[in-house]
Order: C-alpha cells, then structure tokens, then sequence
DNA sequence: CGGACAATTGATCTACCTCAAAATTGGTGG
DNA sequence: CCACCAATTTTGAGGTAGATCAATTGTCCG
C-alpha cells in the first residue's frame, strides 16, 4: 500500500493514524498479462482496483471498432475508485503492460472511508483531480492541433509520473504504442506518427524503446500552453 | 433547496432527515444577468453555487480566444462542487440565461457532509457522474463525427433535463447558441449549422427559438449510439 | 530464423475549417 | 406598431489538417 500512500501524500496530506490505516487495507494481490481487462463496461463490481506496479488504462469501444482512451495510470492510482459510488461500469479498464495489482472491496475502502472523513475526502478529491484531466483532454481535443495535443499529453505524463516518483531529469517510461496513443488524444496512428517525427525533428522529444526524453521542457510548455494547474499536485517527489 | 433535493433524489436516495438538514443549508441568492461569470479560471472560491433557476455553463479559455465548454448546468445541479475538495479553480463558471443562484459557504458544506456520510456519498457521487459525462463528451469529440456528436449532445441534455421535471414529450428548452453548441463540441458554428439543417432535413428534430423539440427520438438515438448508462439515472420524473 | 506487431512512408481523399457577406431574428425605444 | 440595432443564423467559396488505405520496413522475442 505504501505506493497509493505516496500517491496520496501526492495530492494531499495524511496523518500517522490515517497512513496506518490505509496500510492495513485487505488486499488479494494478483499478477495480470499485458492487455488484459479488469474491469469491463457493463460490469458491477464489488471490489476497487489498486494498481501497486506496471501500467494500466481506461477505455471505451463504441460502434465498429472506434475506442476512446480516457486515462493512463501508473502505480498508486486506483483506476476504478468511482465504481465505490456508481455501480455500472460505463466504460474498461485494462492493463497496459504486465501489471500488479491489489483488489480492495469495496467494503473495506467503505469502514475506512467511515472512519476516517479526511481519507474519503482525500480520495474524493483524487476522483476530482481525474475529472480536471478529463476536462484538459477535452481542451485538447475539441481545441487543440494535433501537434499541440501531442505535446500537452508529454507534459502532463512527465509530470504526473514525477510526483510519485517514476520519472526524473526529463526522462520517463512510455509503454504505450502509437496507436494508443492516438485513440487517446483523438487521432489516428498515421498522423500521430507524423506529429512525432516532426517533433524528434525540432529536437524537442526522443521516443524510443518504451521511453520518452524531453530534450526541451521549456520549449514543449510553450508550444502546448501548457499550465499544470489541473494537475492540482501539493507537492512533488524530488527529482 | 428543493430543486436540489429533487436533483440528488434523480441520482441516489434520502432519508426525510437528510432531506430536512439539506432544506436548512443556509444560503445567500442572488440574480444574475445572462452571460456573467460566477467563478472564474485561476479563482478560489470559498463557497459553492446552487444553480435555483435559469441555466449555466463552465468553460475554459485558451490562448487565441479558443474556447472549450465542458458542461452545461439547469436548477439544483452544483456546476462548482469540486470547490469543495479543489482550491484552485481550472476552469471557469458563467451564467447562460438570467439566473438565479444560491451560494452556500464550504463551511455549511463540509458540516453537512460531515454530520451525514450519506449526504457526502450522494455528492461525491453527483461529481462521478460529472466525470462520466465528460468521458463521453470525449469519446464524442474523439471518435464520432459531428452529426453523431450533435445528436448525441441532444439526446444527453432532453434525458437530463427530463430527470429533473423540465423536460416533457420530446420538447425541452435549449437556451444556446450555435456558437455555444460548437464550442462545447469542438465544432465551428459554420459546421453546427450545417448539420443542424442536415437534421432539420430529415426531420429529426426542430430547434427555434431557444426551444428543442426532438422529432423522432429512437431515430435520434441510433445514429449516435446514444446510451443513457453513463448519466446514472436512478429514477426519472414522470413526464 | 520466423512471426507478430509496431513504426514508417506514400498517395489520395474528405470532413470540417476559415473568411466573408447576407439574411433573419428578437428585443428596444420611439 | 414600426423602425432599428445587435446578435445569431445562414449561405457561399475556397482551403487544410488530418483521415484512410495500402504497402514497406523495423523491432522484438521466442
């Protein structure tokens, strides 16, 4: 649990007693392939799905084949926290690579959210701050050129990663293909590629075996309009 | 309040209780024009706004006067809840038509919540089903075309709308513009026309004078693969 | 070494945009 | 009741970002 503490710690604060209680969350911890559903549209589940390693995303197929990526998750994250107050999926959530993850009921995360008023808020905030980022994608999509949304995703990834500690001197982890990464910002794969050779071209990114590099933060930024309010992070891990 | 109640009832249950301490919520209201900000971008409010009658809209600028619209809002939704658990606003909150509101302080909010779980439950609730909405808003503005996006938009306002009480035998009110319309969908207004003479045309629907009337309803809701699941209804108004 | 998947390239097409002007509408004051 | 104004809707004429289709190449792994 000590990672959904850091990423807690990321957005909020916690005290002792809460750290500890969140420690000893009942958790029947499981080891998924890559690709592989957890939770499906329709589905209504009793258990949340805390993500402890690997990477995960949510999505949703609509009518011959077309898919929506709404998010990308990384260890900390519970992907499904909504499912704790709405009971029908409306949409997937699936890993990305190979993944651990720990299944919490939604019991336990109900007595604790009960007896600690300052851990449901912090998770509902959590559920909040995913709800900004819905928005920003929203921003992008409707808004943005393809260059731009391709360089405000980066922005947010990198940052995102950095407050728990996953990413650091301008470098990260990228397991997600060119194709997800088009049915994520609304795009097809062809272009999305075109947009990334023109950016390696400015020497802005290197994107290559699963990592993403950031050779010009500054430039990225401005290129993006990139203001990382939405992200609402209190403070970030050292990095 | 009792749009409010009537509002949370449309999405969970109360106990008589509840529905009593909701009622003593004090609350200051005020009118306000059309078309005036309530919150802005960048502000950190200290309360919250209950929309009493009339309709409201929240939206984000960027550079260049791009617009995005993120929601629309009709009585007893809160549009800036997440003010509850997020400082700092990332967006902003407008009036649309001639409205009035009831400001409720954060304080009187964070007591209710905190004297009724269940109240807490229902809200946090309320903005999971925010979230869902603009998860498919961004499926819409990623994988459908615009005349399955405008279609789908009209069947998600009329249902909403119904759960309320303000919408009755297909013909609800729809105090935006064009221009509203394409900046909520990443349209141009040019293109919303167009499409909107297309539907016109096929006698779908009839849209004059701030009022949408939808001509043929199951029609409407197969070409955008419309399906309610995402709004969480629990229980609808009769009408 | 082969097979599967991902990235890349080329060629063509189109849904939607932009710009600009005209027509319509709804509200307002005389 | 009418004339007028501002905002909105509508029309027309290009223009383009990004889609689609179809190979080809590169990469990773067992």
């Amino acid at each position: 649990m000590t990672v959904l503490i850091r990423k807690l710690e990321s957005i909020a604060t916690l005290s002792a007693e809460e750290r500890q209680a969140i420690q000893s969350l009942p958790a029947r911890t499981r080891v998924l392939e890559p690709r592989q559903d957890i939770v499906r549209d329709g589905d209504k589940p009793s258990q949340c799905c805390l993500l402890l390693d690997g990477w995960a995303y949510r999505y949703k197929i609509i009518g011959e084949g077309r898919r929506q990526i709404f998010s990308f998750h990384v260890p900390g994250d519970i992907p499904d926290l909504q499912s704790l107050h709405i009971g029908t999926m409306d949409h997937s959530l699936a890993t990305l690579t190979e993944a651990t993850v720990a299944f919490i009921p939604h019991k336990s995360m109900q007595d604790l959210t009960a007896r600690f008023p300052n851990i449901a808020a912090v998770l509902w905030r959590d559920t909040l701050i995913d709800a900004a980022i819905f928005r920003e994608w929203m921003v992008g999509m409707g808004r943005r050129s393809a260059y731009e949304r391709i360089a405000h995703i980066f922005c947010e990834l990198y940052l995102k990663l950095q407050a728990v500690g996953l990413a650091q001197s301008y470098r990260c982890p990228l397991p997600i293909t060119q194709i997800d990464l088009g049915d994520a910002l609304g795009l097809s794969n062809v272009h999305v590629n075109r947009v990334l050779q023109e950016m390696r071209g400015k020497s802005l990114i290197t994107l290559r075996g699963n990592t993403l590099v950031i050779e010009a933060w500054d430039e990225l930024n401005r290129v993006s309009e990139f203001d990382p309010t939405y992200l609402h992070l209190e403070k970030r891990v050292a990095g």
